[in-house]
RNA sequence: GGAGGAAUGGCAGAGUGGUCGAAUGCGGCAGUCUUGAAAACUGUUGAGGGUCACACCUCCGGGGGUUCGAAUCCCUCUUCCUCCGCCA
């Protein structure tokens, strides 16, 4: 959610940059801006009118205690008035803040200076690339017929349990996918960040906090009866971790990595490009959080970047880093940065992490703050990305691995694993 | 799931209808003393709205009510604790 003072400070700017996004805000930041109007001149009136019956409060009471109690009942009478004034006045209020808040809701995130423009994900502009695509041998598969060739991964099984896209890793596959996990977490914790088990459920402030909800409720699972959410990434609960919360200014940065199975309903997605692992109702990721100093947040976004170009140069695997464009950005995000690997065996990129800096976007949901060196509190900076998620790791270390005769382990894995192919 | 108790500032903990945004202690910050530190002493120390700055307003778990006036009384929800039941 924008700050409403840097809206009213900065409204042409903010339009402007909007326009990345593909957005023509003016006619909903000037709707804000009258409401915010609005709201500030009920306010003031509401206090006003409090302030008067406080006083008047105050000197019946005073009254009454020197024995004058004709005089009080007189000004009672006069409380009455101010009374249904300030209830009326309040419930204006409370009407004219929840209008603001519902548009502030809609208004996505300011794109950073350095996002390209565009519409789709063919307008993001490649900024690195790296490794070698590997000649495969003449016949190579793509990972659904090798996961079945090798039974590693069952999808039909998952059907019979619970349906399209849960599927169940078996022997060496489920082996592999727990060796991932603990592999990337290592690497995490040894750049610092610090290890959270975190619930796979999460209330509705929490949604809110980090910007699923309100409005993008049809892409989380849903439990009616306790109005709970299942997450649909490790960012949900890793982040809430700090709602509300104002922070010591020496505690930055904070850095937490957590393992999490992400649920997502991905309503409307079916098709070619999503078998196999390409788009599940469930999969495992592995997610990096830091909470950053406004000054320092763009450093640290570079960070966790390098951080995560260093995890694919040791798996071997062919990557490129996009930066996303305005139209192909999430809603809360103001950079982003995605790896894609490519899969050689279907001729594709496949997108294996995001990472985002939020800026205060999130954190003024959140009412994260910290205090500078004057003692003020200010929004602190929020940060997340995958670091990796696991079903398009996992395809793209079975499709650029196989041989004739089995498939590879990455080196790195081995230990992991505790054998070397999959065969 | 059943019965009872509780929820106050960073923490502990007073406060049962008026002058209480809230005693006191600890912690934090600043200072005095000290070569320096500790101790001791002094001062200071919640958040949000609003204002050029004040004034002023709101917040004692959340929501609603009673009252001229609520941290304090009533209703309700949530959470925590104790006991019972169930249980990995």
């Amino acid at each position: 959610m924008l700050q409403l003072q840097l809206v009213r400070e900065h409204q042409n700017e903010i339009i402007d940059s909007l326009k990345k996004r593909n957005i023509e805000a003016t006619p909903l930041v000037e709707k804000l801006l009258q409401l915010d109007e609005e709201r500030r001149a009920l306010q003031t009136k509401l206090d006003a009118t409090l302030a008067e019956s406080n006083k008047l409060s105050k000197e019946i009471g005073g009254l009454f205690k020197s024995g004058k109690p004709q005089e009080a009942n007189a000004l009672k009478e006069k409380t009455g008035t101010l009374k249904e004034e300030s209830k009326q006045l309040g419930d204006d209020l409370n009407t004219a803040a929840k209008a603001l808040q519902d548009l502030l809701y809609q208004i996505p995130n300011i794109p950073h200076a350095s996002v390209p423009a565009g519409s789709t994900d063919a307008d993001n502009e490649e900024i690195f690339r790296e490794g070698d695509i590997p000649d495969l041998v003449a016949g190579a598969l793509p990972h659904w017929e090798l996961a079945k060739k090798y039974d590693i991964i069952d999808f039909e099984l998952g059907v019979k349990i619970t349906g399209a896209g849960f599927p169940v890793y078996k022997g060496k596959g489920a082996r592999l996918q727990r060796a991932l996990i603990a592999y990337f977490l290592d690497k995490n914790t040894a750049a610092g960040y610090t290890e959270m088990q975190v619930p796979h459920l999460v209330n509705e402030a929490s949604g809110i906090g980090t910007g699923q909800l309100p409005d993008k409720e049809g892409q989380m699972y849903h439990v009616g009866e306790d109005d709970l959410y299942l997450i649909p990434t490790g960012e949900v609960p890793v982040t809430n971790l700090l709602r509300g919360d104002i922070v010591d200014q020496k505690d930055f940065p904070i850095r937490y990595t957590a393992y999490t199975p992400c649920f997502r309903r991905e309503a409307g997605s079916y098709g070619a490009h999503v078998r196999g692992l390409n788009r599940l109702h469930q999969f495992d990721k592995v997610e990096i959080v830091r909470v950053e100093h406004p000054d320092t947040s763009y450093q640290a976004l570079d960070g966790m970047v390098d951080h995560v170009k260093g995890i694919l140069r040791e798996l071997k695997l062919p990557f490129r880093i996009l930066r996303l464009c305005g139209g192909d950005l999430g809603f809360t995000a103001a950079l982003t940065y995605d790896f894609e690997v490519f899969s050689t065996a279907q001729d594709r990129w496949l997108e294996i992490s995001s990472v985002s800096n939020f800026e205060t976007y999130q954190a003024n949901r959140l009412k994260l703050r910290f205090k500078d060196e004057q003692g003020k509190s200010q929004l602190a900076h929020t940060l997340n990305g995958s670091a990796l998620a696991l079903p398009r790791v996992l395809a793209g270390i079975l499709e650029n691995y196989q041989t004739e005769d089995g498939i590879e382990i990455p080196e790195v894995l081995r230990s992991y694993c505790g054998f070397d192919k999959i065969d």
